[in-house]
RNA sequence: GCUCAUAUAGCUCAGCGGUAGAGCACUUGCUUGGUAAGUAAGAGGUCACCGGUUCAAGUCCGGUUAUGAGCUCCA
């Protein structure tokens, strides 16, 4: 019987230790400092604490804050050893549920009849202080279920109860205690060896929370909070949101005076004319972009009586999203009950249907900027990012199961084309396949999702498979672009449906004569067109691109006696359909200036008696604050390239 | 839809039982000024809506609607 062990660390070199050696004895082996900055360890990719023992060769890591690993580690103690137990500290009869780290920090909920308020965050974050400041060494011991459910309901914990008798486990609870408070907490682990090596944190918000996420279950009190290994990058964090919260576009929008929201029509956008300026811009690029890639833009109803949403399964599985009008009797011979369209794939096949199709005449490519009404659940409406009247850049593609493959590689290049253009640099794609419950069969199944699969492999980008998370028609790819401040945004969709040209009867005739089904492919690229109008103010952080922009160009002019001369200048450029607006009030030009760079403008000239003298334009740049001088024809001949969308 | 919070001038906010306040914006003077706030005066409010308590209610209480932060949802 050997009496050593052999680890393996990281860097692939390999030592001798003896059967049962703690991890901490194992950091004290690499180096005393290591041993002191180490707070837990992994063997063979498990996490563990620092205090468990190693009994078997073992690949080994040792964790210190510095690491991602560490430093969520830390994060979960701050949660369940310190909040969770300031939270008991202040409110005696608090149950406590659960409190695990998510990105940036942690939360932890639980329940309270002492109601607990935002107001009472810094309270709390002094008692956890307090606590960090005692130092306390944690250390874990290990019960049977029994034990485990005695324990805490000994201590009045029901939620911590319900979780252990709800778990498979039999053995092996692990209950932290940290130094001789009293304070015990369930956990997976691992955690700090010490409160001593707790970092900076900062609680952040006080929000309800569903036990186990269920809407039918009760709601239990949730306080956030982010957590880092010092102050600095606490700081730092902070700052993040900050900024952060500096582009949001509601605010943006209010300065840039682009749309609002009333109480009349929640979820229902009013564009003024700047706002609507940047949709018109941005829907004229993607109808350029669509009719050069083969769609042709189609039109089609916004009410639509039931029949139709029945025959599509939607009055079944989607009317409680449906916003539904009735034509009173008065004035109709019937009375007709019809739905506002939440969708446009049904109108799509309405339109396919028109004609007999033969299989020469596919791919048909329909493309509609659809306006679509959801009623969404009141309390998850957001500015322009979640909406009840929305429009679609949608668009639907009847091919054979043949062609799903070259028809998905033509739509991720264009996709990859258009969100470069628009200033995102990357994406990531999800394929998601076929759920337990489902139509159409397995061999159409396997046929969709190798066609997409190839297709996305073929172009050689990366993507993850989320199994089992398509929708019951077919399987789907989604697109998530990534922002200027690192953001994620699930934007474009490319989804197989087996199922509404079934219900809908779509069909072509075949190179052998019979009738035969197509499939269908939903696609979009932007998603909304309100929201991704928001993104776009929040990436740009309201300093849009030159041919999105609004007001492309500002005419300031410094004195009285420039006026003509501006007035003349905005002729020239209105010739080249540049959108300009001169500012010919009785101001200062610095006053001038702030004005047009708060209203995120991204060039400004400024006409003086200098210019006038001249014939020239001096053009400040909002971007880079930097002012260049132009003749009136370079300066023409240059913004009416700049100012074109890309192409 | 659920929990909590919020709703006062065009905007951002203060006022928290005794007949409405600031800054910016707006209007009008003066100022013609060269690259991010010149100056003075003036005008501007059913204090979200409905009900209750009180001699008296933006102010306290209840309800409604909307908004915000989360949760749930987003076939």
């Amino acid at each position: 019987m050997s009496k050593e062990i052999t680890i393996t660390l990281p860097d692939g070199s390999q030592k001798q230790a003896p059967v049962g050696i703690s991890g901490l004895e194992i950091a004290n082996m690499i180096g005393a400092g290591l041993a002191k900055a180490a707070v837990a360890f992994s063997v063979n990719g498990e996490q563990r604490d620092l205090s468990d023992v190693v009994s078997q060769d073992a690949d080994i890591s040792i964790f210190t804050i510095e690491s991602d690993e560490g430093l969520e580690i830390m994060r979960h103690t701050v949660a369940a050893q310190v909040l969770a137990r300031a939270i008991k500290n202040l409110y005696p009869k608090a149950k406590l549920a659960i409190g695990p780290t998510i990105e940036n920090g942690f939360y932890y909920d639980f329940l309270s009849d002492e109601r607990v308020s935002i107001d009472d965050l810094p309270k709390i974050e002094k008692e956890m202080e307090k606590i960090v400041s005692e130092k306390s060494v944690i250390t874990k011991t290990i019960h049977s279920k029994k034990e485990a459910i005695k324990s805490f309901a000994d201590a009045k914990e029901d939620y911590k109860v319900k979780i252990i008798e709800d778990s498979e486990q039999e053995d092996n609870f692990q209950l932290y205690n940290q130094g001789d408070t009293g304070f015990i907490d369930l956990c997976r682990g691992p955690h700090l060896p010490s409160l001593e090596k707790v970092g900076a944190f900062k609680l952040t918000k006080i929000a309800g929370a569903y036990w186990k996420g269920d809407s039918q279950n009760e709601m239990l009190s949730r306080i956030y909070g982010t957590a880092w290994k010092n102050e600095k990058d606490l700081k730092k964090y902070l700052t993040l949101l900050e900024e952060a919260e500096k582009r949001d576009h509601r605010k943006l929008a209010k300065e840039m005076d682009l749309f609002h929201l009333q109480e009349e029509a929640p979820g229902m956008v009013f564009w003024h004319a700047k706002g609507w300026s940047i949709y018109v811009a941005l829907q004229n690029y993607i109808r350029n972009k669509q009719i050069a890639n083969g769609y042709k833009e189609i039109n089609t109803p916004l009410v639509v009586d039931r029949k139709l949403w029945e025959a599509s399964g939607h009055w079944d599985k989607y009317r409680e999203n449906m916003f539904i009008t009735e034509i009173d009797e008065e004035h109709a011979n019937e009375k007709r009950v019809n739905a506002l369209k939440p969708m446009n794939c049904p109108c799509h096949v309405q339109v396919y249907n028109q004609g007999l199709k033969s299989y020469k005449d596919l791919p048909v490519r329909l493309a509609e900027f659809g306006s679509c009404h959801r009623y969404e659940a009141s309390g998850t409406m957001h500015g322009l990012m979640r909406v009840r009247g929305f429009t679609q850049d949608d668009g639907h593609i009847f091919c054979t199961e043949d062609q799903i493959e070259s028809e998905t590689a033509d739509f991720i290049s264009l996709l990859s084309e258009i969100y470069t253009e628009l200033g995102f640099e990357s994406f990531d794609i999800k394929l998601s396949t076929r759920p337990e419950t489902r139509v159409g069969s397995d061999e159409v199944w396997d046929k969709a999702e190798t066609a997409l699969e190839n297709a996305i492999k073929k172009l050689d980008i990366p993507y993850t498979v989320e199994a089992g998370d398509g929708a019951f028609y077919g399987p789907k790819l989604d697109f998530v672009l990534t922002d200027a401040i690192g953001r994620e945004w699930q934007c474009g969709t490319f989804q197989a449906d087996f199922n509404l040209p079934d219900r809908l009867d779509a069909e072509y005739i075949g190179e052998d004569g019979a009738k035969h089904q197509p499939v269908m492919m939903h696609r979009a690229i932007l998603g909304s067109f309100e929201r991704f109008i928001g993104i776009l103010i929040e990436n740009y952080s309201g300093k849009l691109p030159l041919w999105l922009a609004p007001i492309q160009l500002s005419i300031l002019t410094v004195t009285e006696e420039a006026n003509e001369f501006a007035m003349t200048l905005k002729e020239k450029f209105n010739a080249i359909n540049l959108r300009v607006e001169l500012d010919d009030r009785n101001e200062k030009i610095g006053y001038k200036i702030r004005e047009h760079s708060n209203a995120k403008v991204p060039l400004m000239a400024v006409i003086g008696k200098e210019e006038m003298a001249a014939g020239t334009v001096s053009i400040r740049n909002l971007r880079e604050n930097e002012t260049n001088t132009y003749s009136i024809d370079e300066a023409v001949e240059l913004l009416s390239n700049d100012s074109s969308p890309p192409n």
